[in-house]
DNA sequence: TCGAACATACCAACTATTCGGTATGTTAGC
DNA sequence: GCTAACATACCGAATAGTTGGTATGTTCGA
Protein backbone atom coordinates (compact mmCIF):
# COMPACT_ATOMS: atom_id res chain seq x y z
CA UNK A 1 0.00 0.00 0.00
CA UNK A 2 2.44 2.06 1.24
CA UNK A 3 4.97 3.82 -2.18
CA UNK A 4 2.04 3.54 -4.77
CA UNK A 5 0.32 6.75 -3.91
CA UNK A 6 1.61 8.37 -6.86
CA UNK A 7 0.27 5.78 -9.49
CA UNK A 8 -3.29 5.87 -7.57
CA UNK A 9 -2.97 9.35 -8.17
CA UNK A 10 -2.58 9.01 -11.44
CA UNK A 11 -4.93 6.22 -12.00
CA UNK A 12 -7.79 8.34 -10.44
CA UNK A 13 -6.79 11.36 -12.04
CA UNK A 14 -7.30 9.14 -15.59
CA UNK A 15 -10.44 8.23 -14.90
CA UNK A 16 -12.21 10.82 -12.66
CA UNK A 17 -10.80 13.52 -15.70
CA UNK A 18 -11.83 11.42 -18.17
CA UNK A 19 -15.52 11.57 -16.69
CA UNK A 20 -15.71 15.08 -15.52
CA UNK A 21 -13.09 17.14 -17.23
CA UNK A 22 -9.86 18.58 -15.64
CA UNK A 23 -11.47 21.95 -14.58
CA UNK A 24 -14.17 19.93 -13.03
CA UNK A 25 -12.39 17.60 -11.09
CA UNK A 26 -10.98 18.48 -7.69
CA UNK A 27 -7.78 17.68 -5.78
CA UNK A 28 -10.38 16.38 -3.21
CA UNK A 29 -12.01 14.97 -5.88
CA UNK A 30 -8.81 12.54 -6.77
CA UNK A 31 -7.63 12.00 -3.25
CA UNK A 32 -11.25 11.06 -2.25
CA UNK A 33 -11.21 8.14 -5.14
CA UNK A 34 -7.38 7.52 -4.74
CA UNK A 35 -7.86 7.17 -1.21
CA UNK A 36 -5.02 9.28 -0.55
CA UNK A 37 -4.85 12.24 1.85
CA UNK A 38 -4.46 15.95 0.54
CA UNK A 39 -1.06 15.71 2.16
CA UNK A 40 0.41 13.00 -0.13
CA UNK A 41 -1.21 14.66 -3.22
CA UNK A 42 1.12 17.86 -2.79
CA UNK A 43 3.70 15.32 -1.95
CA UNK A 44 3.99 13.91 -4.95
CA UNK A 45 2.18 16.86 -7.16
CA UNK A 46 3.91 20.33 -6.41
CA UNK A 47 0.21 21.49 -8.02
CA UNK A 48 -2.23 20.45 -9.92
CA UNK A 49 -1.37 21.99 -13.32
CA UNK A 50 1.80 19.32 -12.41
CA UNK A 51 -0.44 16.53 -12.02
CA UNK A 52 -2.36 17.39 -15.11
CA UNK A 53 1.11 17.29 -16.61
CA UNK A 54 2.11 13.79 -14.95
CA UNK A 55 -1.34 12.40 -16.31
CA UNK A 56 -0.82 13.36 -19.64
CA UNK A 57 2.54 11.42 -19.41
CA UNK A 58 1.08 8.60 -17.41
CA UNK A 59 -1.46 8.02 -20.68
CA UNK A 60 1.16 8.41 -23.25
CA UNK A 61 3.55 5.51 -21.75
CA UNK A 62 0.55 3.34 -20.51
CA UNK A 63 -1.43 3.40 -24.47
CA UNK A 64 2.04 3.11 -25.89
CA UNK A 65 2.75 0.15 -23.87
CA UNK A 66 -0.62 -1.37 -24.95
CA UNK A 67 -0.96 -0.43 -28.56
CA UNK A 68 3.02 -1.69 -29.06
CA UNK A 69 2.25 -5.06 -27.69
CA UNK A 70 -0.87 -5.94 -29.93
CA UNK A 71 -1.10 -8.92 -31.99
CA UNK A 72 -0.98 -6.88 -35.69
CA UNK A 73 2.15 -5.47 -35.86
CA UNK A 74 2.69 -9.41 -37.37
CA UNK A 75 1.00 -9.14 -40.13
CA UNK A 76 3.53 -8.95 -43.19
CA UNK A 77 0.98 -6.44 -44.95
CA UNK A 78 1.68 -2.88 -44.21
CA UNK A 79 -2.07 -1.93 -44.69
CA UNK A 80 -3.56 -4.76 -42.97
CA UNK A 81 -1.28 -3.75 -40.02
CA UNK A 82 -3.04 -0.19 -40.36
CA UNK A 83 -6.81 -1.82 -40.71
CA UNK A 84 -5.58 -4.15 -37.97
CA UNK A 85 -5.27 -0.89 -35.78
CA UNK A 86 -8.27 0.52 -36.49
CA UNK A 87 -10.09 -2.73 -35.77
CA UNK A 88 -8.13 -2.70 -32.35
CA UNK A 89 -9.42 0.74 -31.84
CA UNK A 90 -13.53 -0.94 -32.42
CA UNK A 91 -12.47 -3.73 -29.76
CA UNK A 92 -11.61 -1.00 -27.52
CA UNK A 93 -15.16 0.64 -27.85
CA UNK A 94 -16.38 -1.24 -24.60
CA UNK A 95 -18.32 -0.19 -21.55
CA UNK A 96 -19.20 3.47 -20.31
CA UNK A 97 -17.92 6.46 -22.05
CA UNK A 98 -15.34 7.71 -19.53
CA UNK A 99 -13.65 4.03 -19.70
CA UNK A 100 -12.79 3.83 -23.61
CA UNK A 101 -12.66 7.96 -24.58
CA UNK A 102 -9.01 9.51 -24.69
CA UNK A 103 -7.93 11.28 -21.40
CA UNK A 104 -5.36 14.16 -23.16
CA UNK A 105 -8.24 14.61 -25.42
CA UNK A 106 -10.49 15.81 -23.15
CA UNK A 107 -7.97 17.65 -21.16
CA UNK A 108 -6.39 19.56 -23.80
CA UNK A 109 -9.96 21.01 -25.20
CA UNK A 110 -10.36 23.20 -22.06
CA UNK A 111 -5.98 23.38 -21.07
CA UNK A 112 -5.24 25.00 -24.38
CA UNK A 113 -5.60 28.44 -23.26
CA UNK A 114 -4.95 27.90 -19.62
CA UNK A 115 -1.64 25.57 -19.23
CA UNK A 116 0.62 25.69 -21.87
CA UNK A 117 2.22 22.53 -19.91
CA UNK A 118 -0.39 20.56 -20.36
CA UNK A 119 -1.12 21.08 -23.39
CA UNK A 120 2.01 20.30 -24.32
CA UNK A 121 1.88 17.58 -22.59
CA UNK A 122 -1.21 16.29 -23.91
CA UNK A 123 0.00 17.47 -27.51
CA UNK A 124 3.16 15.34 -27.34
CA UNK A 125 0.69 12.68 -26.49
CA UNK A 126 -1.52 12.64 -29.19
CA UNK A 127 0.94 13.11 -32.12
CA UNK A 128 3.42 10.64 -30.73
CA UNK A 129 0.91 8.29 -30.93
CA UNK A 130 -0.13 9.21 -34.61
CA UNK A 131 3.67 9.08 -35.39
CA UNK A 132 4.01 5.20 -34.53
CA UNK A 133 1.44 4.99 -37.43
CA UNK A 134 3.27 6.46 -39.53
CA UNK A 135 6.11 4.15 -40.85
CA UNK A 136 3.29 1.24 -41.75
CA UNK A 137 1.24 4.16 -43.46
CA UNK A 138 4.31 5.19 -44.96
CA UNK A 139 4.91 1.34 -46.05
CA UNK A 140 1.60 0.80 -47.65
CA UNK A 141 2.13 4.05 -49.74
CA UNK A 142 5.38 2.92 -50.96
CA UNK A 143 3.46 0.09 -52.60
CA UNK A 144 1.17 2.00 -54.46
CA UNK A 145 1.50 2.43 -58.05
CA UNK A 146 0.77 5.90 -58.50
CA UNK A 147 2.08 8.25 -55.63
CA UNK A 148 -0.89 10.47 -53.31
CA UNK A 149 -0.94 13.36 -53.06
CA UNK A 150 -1.70 13.64 -49.34
CA UNK A 151 1.08 12.52 -46.77
CA UNK A 152 1.66 9.29 -44.75
CA UNK A 153 1.67 11.89 -41.36
CA UNK A 154 -1.77 13.89 -42.56
CA UNK A 155 -3.61 10.18 -42.47
CA UNK A 156 -1.75 9.28 -39.38
CA UNK A 157 -3.20 12.39 -37.62
CA UNK A 158 -6.58 11.79 -39.72
CA UNK A 159 -6.94 8.70 -38.32
CA UNK A 160 -6.48 10.56 -34.56
CA UNK A 161 -9.26 13.45 -35.92
CA UNK A 162 -11.88 10.53 -36.57
CA UNK A 163 -11.27 8.38 -32.80
CA UNK A 164 -11.29 11.95 -30.61
CA UNK A 165 -14.71 13.35 -33.05
CA UNK A 166 -15.96 10.18 -32.62
CA UNK A 167 -15.85 10.72 -29.18
CA UNK A 168 -16.97 13.97 -28.56
CA UNK A 169 -20.76 12.14 -30.73
CA UNK A 170 -20.20 9.53 -28.45
CA UNK A 171 -20.22 11.87 -25.35
CA UNK A 172 -23.21 13.97 -26.96
CA UNK A 173 -25.32 10.87 -27.68
CA UNK A 174 -28.60 10.21 -25.30
CA UNK A 175 -27.05 7.00 -23.91
CA UNK A 176 -24.27 5.05 -23.72
CA UNK A 177 -24.94 2.22 -25.92
CA UNK A 178 -25.70 5.20 -28.27
CA UNK A 179 -22.34 6.07 -28.21
CA UNK A 180 -20.94 3.15 -28.24
CA UNK A 181 -22.79 2.85 -31.63
CA UNK A 182 -21.89 6.12 -32.93
CA UNK A 183 -18.44 5.02 -32.17
CA UNK A 184 -17.88 2.46 -33.76
CA UNK A 185 -20.37 4.01 -36.63
CA UNK A 186 -17.37 6.23 -37.17
CA UNK A 187 -14.55 4.26 -36.99
CA UNK A 188 -16.13 2.11 -39.58
CA UNK A 189 -15.87 5.21 -41.86
CA UNK A 190 -12.44 5.88 -41.22
CA UNK A 191 -11.82 2.48 -41.75
CA UNK A 192 -13.63 2.76 -45.11
CA UNK A 193 -11.54 5.77 -46.51
CA UNK A 194 -7.92 4.03 -45.72
CA UNK A 195 -9.44 1.28 -47.90
CA UNK A 196 -10.76 3.13 -50.59
CA UNK A 197 -7.30 5.47 -50.36
CA UNK A 198 -5.10 2.39 -50.41
CA UNK A 199 -6.97 -0.27 -52.56
CA UNK A 200 -6.85 0.34 -56.51
CA UNK A 201 -9.86 -0.50 -58.43
CA UNK A 202 -8.98 -3.78 -59.66
CA UNK A 203 -8.06 -5.32 -55.79
CA UNK A 204 -11.57 -3.75 -55.00
CA UNK A 205 -13.19 -6.11 -57.26
CA UNK B 1 -27.73 49.29 -23.55
CA UNK B 2 -30.48 48.65 -21.15
CA UNK B 3 -32.35 45.31 -21.92
CA UNK B 4 -29.63 43.47 -24.09
CA UNK B 5 -27.61 41.52 -20.89
CA UNK B 6 -28.91 38.20 -22.12
CA UNK B 7 -27.71 38.29 -25.17
CA UNK B 8 -24.57 40.23 -23.85
CA UNK B 9 -23.72 37.07 -21.68
CA UNK B 10 -24.59 34.55 -24.34
CA UNK B 11 -22.39 36.04 -26.76
CA UNK B 12 -19.55 36.28 -23.78
CA UNK B 13 -20.41 32.54 -22.84
CA UNK B 14 -19.87 31.49 -26.67
CA UNK B 15 -16.27 32.89 -26.35
CA UNK B 16 -14.86 32.66 -22.92
CA UNK B 17 -16.15 29.29 -22.67
CA UNK B 18 -14.55 28.29 -25.89
CA UNK B 19 -11.66 28.98 -24.79
CA UNK B 20 -11.48 28.09 -21.23
CA UNK B 21 -13.82 25.51 -20.90
CA UNK B 22 -17.32 25.53 -18.94
CA UNK B 23 -16.12 24.55 -15.50
CA UNK B 24 -13.16 26.82 -16.52
CA UNK B 25 -15.59 29.91 -16.67
CA UNK B 26 -16.43 31.43 -13.64
CA UNK B 27 -19.93 33.19 -13.43
CA UNK B 28 -18.12 36.48 -12.08
CA UNK B 29 -15.29 35.82 -15.60
CA UNK B 30 -18.35 35.88 -17.97
CA UNK B 31 -20.21 38.90 -15.96
CA UNK B 32 -16.41 41.05 -16.57
CA UNK B 33 -16.72 39.80 -20.65
CA UNK B 34 -20.28 41.14 -21.09
CA UNK B 35 -19.71 44.12 -18.76
CA UNK B 36 -22.88 43.36 -16.68
CA UNK B 37 -23.61 42.66 -12.69
CA UNK B 38 -23.87 39.33 -11.38
CA UNK B 39 -26.80 40.35 -10.19
CA UNK B 40 -28.07 40.59 -13.78
CA UNK B 41 -26.90 37.32 -14.52
CA UNK B 42 -28.83 35.16 -12.08
CA UNK B 43 -31.84 37.47 -12.97
CA UNK B 44 -31.37 35.88 -16.71
CA UNK B 45 -30.05 32.36 -15.85
CA UNK B 46 -31.35 31.07 -12.61
CA UNK B 47 -28.31 28.70 -12.48
CA UNK B 48 -24.51 28.90 -14.00
CA UNK B 49 -26.14 25.16 -15.76
CA UNK B 50 -29.21 26.68 -16.71
CA UNK B 51 -26.86 29.23 -18.83
CA UNK B 52 -25.00 26.57 -20.38
CA UNK B 53 -28.11 25.20 -21.72
CA UNK B 54 -29.26 28.56 -23.06
CA UNK B 55 -25.48 28.95 -24.61
CA UNK B 56 -26.02 25.74 -26.49
CA UNK B 57 -29.44 27.00 -27.72
CA UNK B 58 -27.44 30.57 -28.76
CA UNK B 59 -25.16 28.28 -30.84
CA UNK B 60 -27.63 25.99 -32.65
CA UNK B 61 -29.98 28.65 -34.01
CA UNK B 62 -26.99 31.49 -34.72
CA UNK B 63 -24.74 28.70 -36.51
CA UNK B 64 -27.86 27.02 -38.10
CA UNK B 65 -28.98 30.55 -39.78
CA UNK B 66 -25.29 31.34 -40.71
CA UNK B 67 -25.40 27.67 -42.53
CA UNK B 68 -28.93 28.17 -44.14
CA UNK B 69 -27.78 31.08 -46.21
CA UNK B 70 -24.33 29.66 -47.13
CA UNK B 71 -24.47 29.59 -51.00
CA UNK B 72 -23.83 26.02 -51.93
CA UNK B 73 -27.81 25.77 -51.14
CA UNK B 74 -28.32 26.79 -54.79
CA UNK B 75 -26.00 24.59 -56.77
CA UNK B 76 -27.78 22.05 -58.83
CA UNK B 77 -25.57 18.87 -58.27
CA UNK B 78 -26.58 17.26 -54.75
CA UNK B 79 -22.58 15.91 -54.41
CA UNK B 80 -21.92 20.23 -54.95
CA UNK B 81 -23.30 21.16 -52.11
CA UNK B 82 -22.06 18.44 -49.59
CA UNK B 83 -18.69 19.10 -50.57
CA UNK B 84 -19.23 23.48 -51.07
CA UNK B 85 -20.44 22.81 -47.46
CA UNK B 86 -17.07 21.28 -46.56
CA UNK B 87 -15.20 24.30 -48.66
CA UNK B 88 -17.35 26.51 -46.55
CA UNK B 89 -16.03 24.91 -43.36
CA UNK B 90 -12.33 25.30 -44.29
CA UNK B 91 -13.36 29.05 -45.15
CA UNK B 92 -14.22 29.39 -41.62
CA UNK B 93 -10.78 28.05 -40.11
CA UNK B 94 -9.54 31.61 -39.56
CA UNK B 95 -8.06 33.36 -36.50
CA UNK B 96 -7.46 32.57 -32.66
CA UNK B 97 -8.83 28.74 -32.24
CA UNK B 98 -11.48 29.87 -29.64
CA UNK B 99 -12.80 32.40 -32.92
CA UNK B 100 -13.35 29.05 -34.94
CA UNK B 101 -13.73 26.20 -32.61
CA UNK B 102 -17.14 24.51 -31.93
CA UNK B 103 -19.15 25.84 -28.70
CA UNK B 104 -21.19 22.83 -28.22
CA UNK B 105 -18.08 20.18 -28.64
CA UNK B 106 -16.17 21.74 -26.16
CA UNK B 107 -19.11 22.11 -23.49
CA UNK B 108 -20.28 18.72 -24.16
CA UNK B 109 -16.56 16.95 -23.65
CA UNK B 110 -16.59 18.26 -20.22
CA UNK B 111 -20.41 18.16 -19.12
CA UNK B 112 -21.61 15.19 -20.71
CA UNK B 113 -21.26 13.30 -17.16
CA UNK B 114 -22.34 16.27 -14.65
CA UNK B 115 -25.03 17.72 -16.73
CA UNK B 116 -27.64 16.10 -18.43
CA UNK B 117 -29.60 19.05 -19.13
CA UNK B 118 -26.17 20.57 -21.18
CA UNK B 119 -25.20 17.30 -22.65
CA UNK B 120 -28.86 17.41 -23.86
CA UNK B 121 -28.66 20.35 -25.31
CA UNK B 122 -25.31 20.30 -27.55
CA UNK B 123 -26.23 16.70 -28.56
CA UNK B 124 -28.93 18.01 -30.10
CA UNK B 125 -26.99 21.05 -31.79
CA UNK B 126 -24.60 18.87 -32.91
CA UNK B 127 -27.21 16.05 -34.29
CA UNK B 128 -29.33 18.55 -35.42
CA UNK B 129 -26.47 20.52 -37.31
CA UNK B 130 -26.05 16.72 -39.11
CA UNK B 131 -29.35 16.83 -39.88
CA UNK B 132 -29.51 19.20 -41.95
CA UNK B 133 -26.66 17.63 -44.33
CA UNK B 134 -28.61 14.39 -44.56
CA UNK B 135 -30.54 15.47 -47.25
CA UNK B 136 -28.41 16.44 -49.71
CA UNK B 137 -26.39 13.20 -48.55
CA UNK B 138 -29.32 11.03 -49.54
CA UNK B 139 -29.87 12.88 -52.91
CA UNK B 140 -26.27 12.30 -53.74
CA UNK B 141 -26.80 8.39 -52.85
CA UNK B 142 -29.94 8.41 -54.76
CA UNK B 143 -27.95 9.16 -58.09
CA UNK B 144 -25.53 6.22 -57.13
CA UNK B 145 -25.64 3.12 -59.44
CA UNK B 146 -24.91 0.73 -57.05
CA UNK B 147 -26.29 1.58 -53.21
CA UNK B 148 -23.86 2.03 -50.38
CA UNK B 149 -24.02 -0.18 -47.85
CA UNK B 150 -23.19 3.27 -45.39
CA UNK B 151 -26.29 5.65 -44.74
CA UNK B 152 -26.57 9.33 -45.33
CA UNK B 153 -27.15 9.84 -41.54
CA UNK B 154 -24.14 7.94 -40.51
CA UNK B 155 -22.21 10.16 -43.20
CA UNK B 156 -23.42 13.01 -42.29
CA UNK B 157 -22.42 11.90 -38.55
CA UNK B 158 -18.99 11.58 -39.52
CA UNK B 159 -18.27 14.81 -41.24
CA UNK B 160 -19.55 16.14 -37.63
CA UNK B 161 -16.76 13.64 -36.11
CA UNK B 162 -13.79 15.07 -38.35
CA UNK B 163 -14.72 18.62 -37.80
CA UNK B 164 -14.82 17.86 -33.87
CA UNK B 165 -11.58 15.88 -34.12
CA UNK B 166 -9.67 18.86 -36.34
CA UNK B 167 -10.67 21.03 -33.82
CA UNK B 168 -8.70 19.01 -31.05
CA UNK B 169 -5.66 18.01 -32.72
CA UNK B 170 -5.99 22.02 -33.50
CA UNK B 171 -5.81 22.70 -30.03
CA UNK B 172 -3.15 20.09 -29.34
CA UNK B 173 -0.71 21.66 -31.73
CA UNK B 174 1.72 24.38 -30.54
CA UNK B 175 1.09 27.58 -32.24
CA UNK B 176 -2.49 28.81 -33.89
CA UNK B 177 -1.24 28.57 -37.06
CA UNK B 178 -0.33 24.95 -36.59
CA UNK B 179 -3.61 24.21 -35.76
CA UNK B 180 -5.41 25.95 -38.61
CA UNK B 181 -2.72 23.87 -40.65
CA UNK B 182 -3.65 20.44 -39.12
CA UNK B 183 -7.90 21.49 -39.43
CA UNK B 184 -7.38 22.63 -43.04
CA UNK B 185 -5.51 19.36 -43.49
CA UNK B 186 -8.12 17.32 -41.92
CA UNK B 187 -10.98 19.35 -43.81
CA UNK B 188 -8.99 18.22 -47.01
CA UNK B 189 -9.09 14.30 -45.76
CA UNK B 190 -13.08 14.52 -45.28
CA UNK B 191 -13.47 16.08 -48.93
CA UNK B 192 -11.12 13.54 -50.22
CA UNK B 193 -13.36 10.64 -48.47
CA UNK B 194 -16.29 12.44 -49.61
CA UNK B 195 -15.59 12.40 -53.35
CA UNK B 196 -14.27 8.72 -53.42
CA UNK B 197 -17.56 7.47 -51.70
CA UNK B 198 -19.31 9.03 -54.46
CA UNK B 199 -17.37 9.82 -57.65
CA UNK B 200 -17.18 6.14 -59.58
CA UNK B 201 -13.87 4.79 -61.40
CA UNK B 202 -15.02 6.31 -65.18
CA UNK B 203 -15.98 9.67 -63.15
CA UNK B 204 -12.48 9.98 -61.36
CA UNK B 205 -10.27 10.25 -64.08
C1' DT C 1 -55.22 60.95 -20.04
C1' DC C 2 -53.58 60.38 -15.84
C1' DG C 3 -51.63 57.72 -12.25
C1' DA C 4 -51.67 53.69 -9.25
C1' DA C 5 -50.44 48.90 -9.69
C1' DC C 6 -47.59 45.86 -11.53
C1' DA C 7 -43.66 43.83 -14.04
C1' DT C 8 -39.17 43.60 -15.82
C1' DA C 9 -34.28 44.66 -15.79
C1' DC C 10 -30.74 45.52 -13.35
C1' DC C 11 -27.39 46.75 -9.34
C1' DA C 12 -24.04 46.33 -5.20
C1' DA C 13 -23.05 44.01 -1.24
C1' DC C 14 -23.19 39.84 1.11
C1' DT C 15 -23.02 34.67 2.34
C1' DA C 16 -21.86 30.02 2.56
C1' DT C 17 -19.01 26.89 0.55
C1' DT C 18 -15.32 25.01 -2.09
C1' DC C 19 -11.02 25.46 -3.94
C1' DG C 20 -5.84 24.99 -4.43
C1' DG C 21 -2.24 25.16 -1.55
C1' DT C 22 0.59 25.17 3.01
C1' DA C 23 2.38 24.31 7.69
C1' DT C 24 3.31 21.07 10.81
C1' DG C 25 3.32 17.06 12.15
C1' DT C 26 3.87 11.38 12.23
C1' DT C 27 5.39 6.92 10.44
C1' DA C 28 8.07 3.52 8.15
C1' DG C 29 12.20 1.73 5.99
C1' DC C 30 17.16 1.75 5.05
C1' DG D 1 18.61 8.47 13.07
C1' DC D 2 17.86 10.37 8.80
C1' DT D 3 14.95 10.76 4.79
C1' DA D 4 11.07 9.88 1.93
C1' DA D 5 6.27 8.90 2.33
C1' DC D 6 2.60 9.95 4.12
C1' DA D 7 -1.32 12.33 7.55
C1' DT D 8 -3.96 16.31 9.87
C1' DA D 9 -5.29 20.73 10.33
C1' DC D 10 -5.69 24.82 8.47
C1' DC D 11 -5.54 29.35 5.39
C1' DG D 12 -6.76 32.85 2.00
C1' DA D 13 -8.82 33.35 -2.23
C1' DA D 14 -12.23 32.26 -5.41
C1' DT D 15 -16.70 30.36 -6.29
C1' DA D 16 -21.85 29.92 -7.15
C1' DG D 17 -25.64 31.79 -5.54
C1' DT D 18 -28.71 35.31 -2.45
C1' DT D 19 -30.58 39.47 -0.74
C1' DG D 20 -32.76 43.81 -0.62
C1' DG D 21 -33.17 47.44 -3.26
C1' DT D 22 -33.68 50.82 -7.55
C1' DA D 23 -34.61 52.33 -12.28
C1' DT D 24 -37.47 51.82 -16.23
C1' DG D 25 -41.11 50.68 -18.44
C1' DT D 26 -46.38 48.67 -19.18
C1' DT D 27 -51.01 48.01 -18.14
C1' DC D 28 -55.40 49.32 -17.14
C1' DG D 29 -59.27 51.36 -14.74
C1' DA D 30 -61.29 55.96 -13.44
Amino acid sequence: MRGDARTRLLEAARDVIRAQGFAGTSVDDLCRHAEVTKGAFFHHFKSKEELGVAAAAFWATTTSALFAQASYHALTNPLERVLGYIDLRRSLVAGELWQFTCLVGTMVQESFAGSEAIRRACGASIFGHAETLERDLQAAMDEMEEKPTWTAASLARHTQAVIQGAFILAKASNSAAAGRAIALEQLGHLRAYVELLFRTEEERR
